[in-house]
DNA sequence: CGAATAGGTTTATGCCGTACACGGCTGCGT
DNA sequence: ACGCAGCCGTGTACGGCATAAACCTATTCG
C-alpha cells in the first residue's frame, strides 16, 4: 500500500498540487494526463492493480518516464485524490434565505455528494488523506464543509469535530459497501445468496442466539440502507447537541426576563416538542422515559476512556 | 497489498480458523506461533512491513516453511484479525437487573473495548474484515454486539445497522488518529506544531474564511477528542431513534411525532370523534374500553412478521 | 557554436508473494 | 526388517513491484 511519502523536498509536491500551470500545448506526457490515466486504472481495476507500469503502458510510455513528472507513487495518489475531489460541485453555498440556514440539509448534501464520489471511485477509501499538502480542491471542499458546519453554532472545536465525524462516516459506509461488493465479485456469490447458504451453519452451530433471532426476523433479507440509516443517526446526534446548546442559551435569556408563559419545550433527549407547564420551572424532558435516558447518558459520559489516546490533538482529515 | 484471497478450496481456511487443535507438544513451527509472530511484526512496524519473509525470520525458519501451515498471506491476516479480537473481554453480558437494561452503556463499553484494541493494533484498520470465514472470536464478538443492540428494541434490520454503524465509527476514528500519528512520526512534526506552521499559509492565501475563523478560535489548538465526541453523537443519534419509536408506540403507531395535534381527537381504536381535554396531553382513546382494546392488541402483535423474498442485502462487517 | 536542460529510455537493485521440486524424518502395514 | 507414504522444512526460481542512476537526444539560450 505504498505508505511511504515524499522522501524528497516537500516543496516539490506542493508545487505540483498548486502550481498546475503546465503549458497545455505540449504533445508528450504531462501531469494531468498521468493523473487521469492513473484514475482510470484505479477506477477500473482497483488500487492494488495501480502500478507505475500500468499507468505508463496505458499512456504508451516507459515506466520511468512518469518519474519525470511525478516524484513517486505516493504523490501520484495524492494528486488523484485532489483531482477527483475536484469533480464535486461546490456551488449552492448558502444562496438564498437567511445566512445560516439549515446546516443539516447542507451537511446532508455534502455527505451525499461525497457518497457518490466514493461510489464512482472505490479506491478512495484506501487512500490515506494526509494532512500534508492537501491539494486546492481538497482544501476548498474542506472549507465548504466547515462553512456548513459553522451553521450549527457550536464551538469551534466542535465544528471541526462534526466535519470529521461526517466525513469519517461517509468513508466508512463506502468501505463497508465496497467490501461486500468486492467479495461478491470475487466469489460470484451475492450477499443474499451467501447468507442463505449460511442458514444451516447459523442454525446448526448456533451458539449465536441473537444472530439467529435477527436472521429469522429477516434482518439480512431486507437490510437497512447503511448509508441512509447511518447518516440519519449521525446527523440526528449532531442536531441533538445543537438543540441542547440552544436550549441552554435560551433558558438563560428567558429566565432573566419575565418568565410565566406557557413554555412549549423541546425534549433534550428525543427532540420532540411538548407543552410545558404554564408556570414554574420548565421541564427538560418530554417524558419520564427520556429523563431516565438522559440520566444514564450523563452517567456514562463520566467514565474516562481507558485508552491512553494521546491528547496531543488530532485534527486531521476531512475527506 | 495482497488483496487476493484464498484461491484454493475455502474448506481449508475454515478448518484453520475453527479447527485449531494443533497438538501443542510439537517443537517446530505451528499456526499459533506464526500468527503471534505476525502480530508482533505488524504491531511494531505496521502492516506494510509485514511480509512472509519477516515473519519467518523472526521465527528462525525459511520463508517457504510458513506455507506448510498457512495457505497464503491473506489467510494469515484473517487469522491475525481473529486472534486479536480474541483479546477482547466478552464478559459482563447483562449480568444483573432487568433483561434489556441499558443498551447504551453496553454499546459504549463495546465500542471502547474495540477502541483500545485498535490503539493496540493499529494495523487492524487496514484489514478488510471479509464476510467469508469470520473466525470464532469475531463471530462471538459480533454476536455480543448484536445482543447489546437488541436491547434498543428496534427492528431487526435496524439492530444490525446500528452495530455496523458503531463498529464503522470506531474503525474510522482509529483510522483518523493513526493517520495523524503516523504522519507525526514520519515528519517528526507534531500535529499542533504543524498547524502552527500553517498560520502564515492560512492567513496569506486565505480564501478559506471559515478555516481561518476556526483556526483563530483555537479549534485546532484544543480539539475535541474525536472518539469521545463522535461516539457520543453516534449513540445520541441511535437513542433518538429509539426514543421516537417508544413514543410512537405509546402514542399508538401512526400520528406525526412533531405534531402535537389540537385537542379534539379521533379515537385510534374505534374511530369515533370525541372532545379531548382543553389542556394537557391529548387523549388517544375515546374511552377506557378502547384504551384497553388497544393494549391487548399491542400485546398480541409481538409476533414477528416473516421476511419475504430476499433482496440484495448488505449485512456485512462488524469489526 | 557550445553548453545547459528537459523529456524519455535503459539498466540494475532489492524488495515482495509464492509455485515447484527436493530431501530428511517419522510412523505404519506387511 | 523393509518399504513406503505423508509431513515438514528448504532451495531455487519466476514474475511483479518502486525506484535509483546513468544515458541518449532534441531543443533552447547565451
Amino acid at each position: 500500500m505504498t505508505e511511504e511519502s515524499a522522501t524528497a523536498e516537500p516543496g516539490r509536491t506542493v508545487e505540483l498540487l498548486w502550481g498546475a500551470k503546465e503549458s497545455p500545448g505540449r504533445t508528450g506526457l504531462n501531469l494531468a494526463g498521468i493523473v487521469a490515466a492513473a484514475i482510470e486504472v484505479a477506477d477500473a481495476e482497483g488500487l492494488p492493480a495501480l502500478s507505475m507500469r500500468r499507468v505508463a503502458e496505458r499512456l504508451g510510455f516507459t515506466t520511468m518516464s512518469l518519474y519525470r513528472h511525478v516524484p513517486g507513487k505516493a504523490e501520484l495518489i495524492e494528486l488523484m485524490r485532489d483531482a477527483v475531489v475536484g469533480e464535486l460541485d461546490l456551488s449552492a453555498p448558502d444562496h438564498s434565505d437567511s445566512g445560516d440556514v439549515d446546516w443539516r440539509t447542507g451537511m446532508e448534501a455534502w455527505a451525499r455528494a461525497h457518497w457518490t464520489l466514493h461510489l464512482r471511485h472505490p479506491w478512495l477509501v484506501h487512500t490515506a488523506g494526509s494532512r500534508r499538502l492537501p491539494g486546492p480542491n481538497i482544501m476548498a471542499d474542506y472549507e465548504r464543509a466547515l462553512q456548513i458546519a459553522e451553521g450549527t453554532g457550536l464551538r469551534a472545536s466542535e465544528v471541526v469535530a462534526v466535519v470529521s465525524l461526517v466525513a469519517g462516516f461517509v468513508k466508512t459506509a463506502a468501505q463497508q459497501v465496497h467490501e461486500v461488493r468486492h467479495e461478491e465479485r470475487e466469489s460470484g456469490v451475492s450477499n443474499a445468496q451467501w447468507w442463505r447458504g449460511q442458514e444451516e451453519l447459523v442454525e446448526r452451530m448456533g451458539p449465536y442466539p441473537a444472530l439467529g433471532r435477527l436472521w429469522h426476523a429477516g434482518a439480512f433479507d431486507e437490510p437497512e440502507d447503511p448509508f441512509d440509516f447511518g447518516l440519519a443517526r449521525t446527523l440526528d446526534g449532531v442536531e441533538l447537541l445543537v438543540a441542547r446548546r440552544h436550549r441552554a442559551e435560551n433558558r438563560d435569556e428567558i429566565r432573566d426576563v419575565t418568565a410565566p408563559q406557557p413554555h412549549p419545550g423541546q425534549c433534550s433527549v428525543c427532540g420532540a416538542e411538548f407543552a410545558g407547564p404554564r408556570r414554574g420551572r420548565p421541564r427538560d424532558y418530554c417524558s419520564r422515559a427520556c429523563q431516565q435516558r438522559a440520566y444514564r447518558q450523563r452517567r456514562s459520559a463520566t467514565s474516562a476512556s481507558a485508552g491512553a489516546a494521546a491528547s496531543d490533538s488530532s485534527a486531521g482529515n476531512a475527506l
